[in-house]
DNA sequence: CGGAGGGTTGATTCCCCTCAAAATCAGTGG
DNA sequence: CCACTGATTTTGAGGGGAATCAACCCTCCG
């Protein structure tokens, strides 16, 4: 799926990994979440009905096809399901706010610590990981793209981070070595994800 | 309105200026979007049900309270109500990536130039701007802390800008000198606000 | 075996921050 | 009328974090 384009479906991605980004007219590149299995694919595409980003697959990935129409449908018979998309969207809005005070105001050992953490909660939620580490596919290039870094940049954090026993990423596979100093270091609160669920009337 | 806080209503903003943003915990402060007149406020901190970030009014205001029971009972009603505010909600995050974009790709230049050309976009849509330019109650540290900068590096961003005749920003105004070097300087492209509107069923 | 993609490391440069100090202005009270 | 205060804007000097440039290594794969 790429910008500009208009008349496609939305997607849930049921296995693998994708990535939603943006390029600019220079060629950079900005990666704004990455998208774990669970996960709507293109919805705001669909209710804007032109695609403001671009979606890439990281690995292979399977995905279930939603209707704009069958969506729209069930909207009108089944307002609760309305409600139930409108808070997974709102959901999806306050992970890129959280991303975007990240970037804004983070330095880069915070902002890595704090995306690997983010990363994780969101994988243990779908059972894909743990406290302990998950496996990541995540290539550095794609880690900068996502962070506002260079790539070599990205990997002079990955190695003190490592140094510092905190979190290693290695092999595609991310080991958090303390788990609670990392939490700390990152000031990370996962208040802002564990959400009590939509609202229904 | 604070992060944290649970149990409010929505508001639309009827006159003045307002700002979400999100507090760190050294005290930084990433503010995630200005409001004018027309904008929802608070509308993701009622649907998650706690809020996850602050509002504070720029300016004095006058709003519009909508009790959430009422919103929701409308949904229930009006399906298409539904549709409508999931398009409104889609178009604010769609505002909150592109920010992220240029905080996370830009440099500080670009960064404000862009900021400056889709606020006078907005303005313009509900009349109170125009491509000459519009009245800015915002000082130079909200700037800053909306562009992921310092206080003082806005400043010599503005003065260095209004140097190269691009747009003045000055005792609460903003003038385009040049608007379509500046659009052309900030590679600004507003096709991704002017929307086509709701899809309705 | 050659090439591509990905990871690692060092040297240098530069954008932007921090610290510091004035200047300007609105309000406030003596 | 004027000193006094706080908020905001302005400008300079110096420092640091991250980018850029440039190698080199590894593994996988046709």
């Amino acid at each position: 799926m790429h910008q500009g384009q208009s008349r496609h479906a939305a997607y849930i991605l049921a296995a693998g990994w994708a990535c939603s980004y943006k390029l600019l007219d220079d060629g950079q590149k900005q990666i704004v979440d990455f998208q774990i299995p669970g996960d709507f694919l293109g919805l705001r595409s669909v209710l804007l009905q032109v695609s403001d980003h671009s979606i890439e697959p990281v690995t292979d990935i399977e995905v279930t096809e939603i209707r704009v129409q069958d969506l729209l449908d069930a909207f009108a018979r089944t307002p609760r399901l309305a409600t139930a998309v409108l808070w997974a969207a709102s959901r999806d809005e306050a992970m890129v706010v959280e991303h975007l005070v990240g970037i804004g105001r983070r330095d880069a050992f915070q902002r890595m610590a704090h995306f690997l953490l983010e990363l994780g909660e969101r994988l243990t939620l779908v059972g894909l990981g743990s406290k302990a580490g998950y496996a990541c596919p995540l290539t550095q290039y794609l880690l900068a793209d996502a962070l506002g870094l260079s790539a070599v940049h990205v990997n002079r954090v990955l190695r003190q981070l490592r140094e510092a026993g905190m979190v290693t990423f290695r092999d595609g596979l991310v080991v958090f070595d303390n788990y609670d100093r990392l939490t700390d270091f990152a000031h990370f609160d996962p208040s802002y994800m564990d959400q009590i669920g939509p609202l229904l009337p």
